[in-house]
DNA sequence: TCTAATTTGTGCGTATGTATG
DNA sequence: GCATACATACGCACAAATTAG
């Protein structure tokens, strides 16, 4: 409860920092606040000044004065307009379904403001840097960027969560996030008895797009079980073969190589399978249906809102589905 | 901090020293800076150029005025000379395209905010009138919402763009946008060879979501070239039939009928065909390539920035596409 | 509670120089 | 030479916000 020279009016200072004592509980319901003096003399304002702040709570019903005696708590329902500091790195068509159910869990009041760093460090850094005290929330999807923490560290920290991809510099933080290594490894898992049908699996990893984890699982799950495995970074030339299975994260190269399947008279899921990473509402019929490896994105933007309003300090690994479907 | 009476006028001297004062660290984030009345008697001036100089540095977003206090600075970095306030409907993936283009399309230091209202007027309201004066350029996507133009009004003129969709209230603004009702009839058009295979054409149409002008200009199709046809709302438990062909705007309806035609063993193409509106990566591969109306989101994010960059006064209907591929 | 000082925000009128056609 | 539009600059008046006494 301090104030300053410059920015925001001093009164709405007053404001903001009693309503946020009786978020965190500092003054409960009943509890007399300190009188107009006090505040007067302790932070050298004028007697206005505070009365300002005091009135305005009181026309919200949110204190009551009582005259000869002083100010009280009346209710803890501070429904003080809440903003939200959402930080992707890009906007894409995945974004949709995370960012609207983000929205709809949250209550009306809840005023949410977007930005993208398109995986620019300096962007990354003038945006937190602009916008240091201004929100109530910091949700951040730091992607691949690293040492995001150091600027990070310029916001209050139990007003930060960590979104979709998370690092070990940021565990001090709330999150929700995929274990990308975990999740791809447990849905192959989940998926073994169909891949026993084919000899090989290939996995098209873009190393500078897709997170690490992704090939990690990958690795660890072929050698587990003894598949034959190649990495490769793009399609190129490649002619698919009977008997491999392609895991593909990135859906441009879903087409082409669907594309080349129908060109060499190949047949899913009896010569060879795939797997596309990310479900989206047409892979239901494409080819008769694409089997995916999918987080739950709705899940995730619920779960997030959740956290937020509950004030809850949680670390949890999204929920990821296999959806098995003809293409296996 | 001098001004003189020769070559660069007045305005700019003053925007210009304070810039330098930033950058040599004489004003630091938050800092007061001095009154316009202060400026105008140390140095002779009108308050106007003072205003018009503080004006121009409020909309780059460099500094922030808080009325009854003062000018503070709002960040450090001095290079931004466009900020950008981008007002569109709702988040999805349509929009990765447009946004992107646009992005990419103007210059390194235009700083683009982007909000959405959700078809809510109310929202719509708040959002304009919380963001008067802080940006230099405002683009706005309507959508259906009826009589923007009467918050729309609050804004300076000129620095006002519509964007996708058009009313009438709306003409004194340059736009791009798509015309409904003539892309719809000259897409239909190009296609009427292939359309004459079949016998009646029906229209998917939602009519608190799609356009109006799709329905106008299909019903103007069909009966200047004597189809018979139907407008239905939902697909409910309709069973496609022989010599049918729908157009269908929403890509969930798009599944639910394709499903339909496979449990009915149909053949698309052949037996009746598909038009879905909006393209999009998956549509070149489901059931072999699906025929698609289309205005060109690249172009038209493209053809904004230009516009925004030349201060161009132009209304502008963005270039639509028939992409046929086997489902017709 | 009242008064006053300071500051930004906005609207209107006017004048001048420059570029355009 | 003339008409017009635009940017620049000045002056005045009033409203509303902030703060102090």
């Amino acid at each position: 409860m301090i104030k300053e020279n410059t920015g925001i009016p001093k009164y709405k200072q007053i404001i903001k920092s009693i309503e946020e004592s009786i978020l965190n509980g500092v003054y409960k319901r009943g509890d007399k606040l300190p009188s107009i003096n006090s505040i007067k003399f302790r932070f050298s304002l004028s007697r206005d000044t505070v009365l300002l702040a005091y009135n305005d709570l009181k026309t919200r019903g949110i204190i009551q004065s009582v005259p000869g005696k002083g100010y009280y708590v009346k209710t803890e329902n501070v429904d003080t307009q809440q903003k939200i500091f959402l930080l992707f790195d890009e906007f894409n068509g995945f974004k949709e379904e995370l960012f609207n159910s983000f929205i709809e869990n949250l209550g009306d009041n809840i005023e949410v403001d977007i930005f993208f760093h398109h995986f620019n460090h300096k962007v990354f850094n003038k945006l937190i840097y602009d916008n240091i005290g201004i929100y109530n929330t910091y949700v951040i999807m730091p992607a691949n960027l690293k040492e995001t923490n150091l600027f990070l560290e310029r916001l209050p920290t139990d007003k930060v969560y960590i979104l979709d991809q998370m690092h070990q510099e940021l565990s001090k933080y709330p999150s929700i996030f995929q274990n990308f290594e975990k999740d791809i490894f447990t849905a192959l898992s989940n998926g073994l008895e169909l891949l026993r049908k084919y000899k090989k699996l290939i996995l098209l990893f873009q190393k500078d797009i897709e997170p690490k984890g992704m090939l990690h699982g990958f690795e660890k799950f072929c050698m587990k079980n003894d598949f034959e495995y190649e990495v490769i970074d793009k399609i190129g030339d490649r002619a698919p073969e009977r008997g491999e299975v392609y895991l593909i994260p990135d859906d441009r190269n879903l087409i082409r190589i669907i594309k080349k399947i129908k060109e060499l008279n190949l047949v899913l899921s009896k010569d060879l399978g795939i797997i596309s990473y990310n479900d989206t509402l047409l892979k239901e019929i494409v080819e008769d249906g694409i089997t995916t490896i999918s987080t739950d994105f709705n899940a995730m933007g619920k779960r997030l809102a959740e956290m937020i309003i509950n004030k809850e300090f949680a670390q949890i690994e999204n929920p990821n589905n296999l959806i098995i479907r003809k293409s296996l």
